[in-house]
DNA sequence: ATAATCCCTGTTATCGCTAACATGGCTTAC
DNA sequence: GTAAGCCATGTTAGCGATAACAGGGATTAT
């Protein structure tokens, strides 16, 4: 009854050839003649042959899999670049082995590599923007191809980046060309690389304005938080301008904005960044960065099957450059 | 130099014993000594031994890997559900082999499928909301366990669903309760089986209470097409409440409403479904349909677990009750 | 005391595939 | 015409684990 699927032997006795003949059908091997190929061609047809994967990563010691180690997924950003690396990573014949970070210590990070490493993953795309420590990660044994996603490059691990620093510039510069003078931030929690780099950013535009007010309250990237943090910073009447370090933060702020009865963006502008599919159908719509997650990831990618193959020129870094929208909650600072 | 990693026969060399008995340590067979046990245990230690899974995979027969077939996996519900997955699959030792779809036709699907069944996963989860056609899925070799997650059960699969029906009627019926007369419904894309019950539920109630005006206009889950709908409804002038099938195109409505200089909710109620991490904090807050992904995610893979383990009580569907969370995007009917 | 039983451990075969080497027929070169 | 070379194919040997059976020593039963 449960019959086993058939094998190679059953597919090569069909057709009259050996296993191994078969097996350089299968591997698009040179040397086999195309009236020998389209012989086992057929069979495997027929007999609805599918090779082993198991059987094939055991005796090549390779396991056509690709482990993402990714903070929380149901998070736009994330899912995005997971999405992207998964349908490159299918093209070229690659699956993916993802694990979810709960917490940002050192010590989560280090047992999620451990547990990809131990499924024997053949590279690693680490997703994880936050700060864990000076030390390069110390499990990922040196054969392992690997690609850090938006973190610092502890030792030298190549890197898929976008410019952050110069993202929040982009914003900042242009609240302060529609003549804000005090521009608060609303940053993302403060372990998180893109977080720094954001606030670096702000702090860098103000600096070159010779703005030296600096309001800054923390949010978490939710919604909830840049409600919160919003109302804190409208304790200073001066504030015209929030940039927001996340769309859902701005989103938060909106609300906060609306229940001051303080309009947007005639007496205050907001800005986001992320560019949700939602941001643009906001009241009113939402000015933000955009970074392109998709590329990102198919980025990462490239880069890591670039190493897996082993090709001689091996990028170590990638940066995207985020790009400014402007839409309706930014306008002329209030006179 | 890249010298082999650690087998099991480098274990049993270490610990004077028998690769077999090594096996048997790992798997926790019960008639190996305490003494032999700590030694193989020391000796796995040291060498930093981990099992060769492709090697196990080949033998038994089992992949230790479940497939997950699922549509667009940066909507905010498919996301949830793979979290909570991905997550209790880890728990029980399984990874996840997920594949996308980019298309919601029959052959798409069954092409998904194949490809899961290819890669030898012991089981399937199909999170592929649409109506594909009445047969049964043709390609699921009737050996591999699968839950099917809201979709219609043809054939025999166990499903896991939300009773949307419920969800859409709760919603509705509120409405009605609130005086509102002709409630418009901003549907999803038609191919989708819970776009269908919405409309069911929708239906049902207004039937109940003799409202006969039935005025529909389907988008495809996006802010811009809960904001175009919203403009077609508008030019029904007795509208006084809408039903979104979901809170993203309720976002949408929301800025076509706001454009139309009608006050939600003094004008015009709108009422959401899923309840996205922003919509409470929309203005007005987005009252919706609280649907809990992460249980039926759970679920499903509960149900998948136990088929895989051949559990005699399987069962055969799950129901999750879906409830109304009330905010303020819903008020009393104009008079 | 001898046989039966059980616990623990070892030996051998096997899973399905690829790598490496072996072989045999045919072309090419001198 | 024979050596050399090449192409297409076959043969053998593992990869690292589990399964099934075999066996030896201690304990228990007769």
């Amino acid at each position: 009854m449960a019959k086993r699927p058939p094998s190679m032997f059953d597919v090569a006795q069909a057709s009259g050839v050996s296993h191994q003949t078969v097996s350089r059908v299968l591997n698009n091997h040179e040397s086999v003649s195309d009236k020998t190929r389209a012989k086992v061609l057929a069979s495997m047809e027929k007999l609805g042959y599918r090779p082993n994967l198991a059987a094939r990563a055991l005796v090549t010691g390779k396991s056509s899999t690709i482990g993402v180690l990714s903070y929380d997924t149901t998070l736009f950003g994330p899912a995005s670049m997971l999405h992207a690396i998964r349908e490159s990573a299918r093209e070229v014949g690659y699956a993916l082995n993802t694990v979810t970070l709960k917490a940002i210590d050192r010590e989560s990070v280090e047992n999620g590599i451990q547990e990809l490493v131990n499924a024997a993953v053949d590279g690693l795309v680490i997703i994880a923007p936050h700060y864990v420590g000076d030390k390069p990660f110390s499990n990922i044994p040196g054969s392992i191809p690997t690609v850090i996603v938006e973190g610092e490059d502890v030792g030298k691990i190549p890197s898929v980046n976008v410019d952050q620093i110069l993202g929040a510039q982009l914003a900042v510069e242009h609240l302060i060309s529609l003549g804000h003078k005090r521009i608060a931030h609303i940053s993302g929690p403060e372990n998180w690389f893109e977080t720094q780099k954001r606030i670096e950013g702000w702090k860098c535009a103000l600096d070159k304005s010779k703005l030296s007010t600096k309001s800054i309250v923390a949010g978490d990237w939710s919604a909830r938080s840049g409600y919160e943090a919003t109302k804190e910073i409208l304790k200073d009447p001066n504030v015209t301008a929030i940039f927001a370090a996340n769309d859902s933060m701005a989103l938060g702020a909106l609300k906060a904005l609306s229940e001051a009865k303080i309009a947007v963006p005639a007496k205050m502008s907001l800005i986001g960044f992320d560019n949700l599919p939602e941001s643009e159908f906001l009241v009113p719509e939402l000015t933000t960065v955009i970074q392109d997650f998709q590329e990102v990831g198919k980025r990462s990618l490239d880069l890591l099957i670039g190493q897996i193959e082993g090709k001689k020129t091996v990028t170590k870094r990638v940066d995207i450059t985020p790009t400014l929208e402007i839409r309706a909650s930014t306008a002329q600072a209030p006179r």
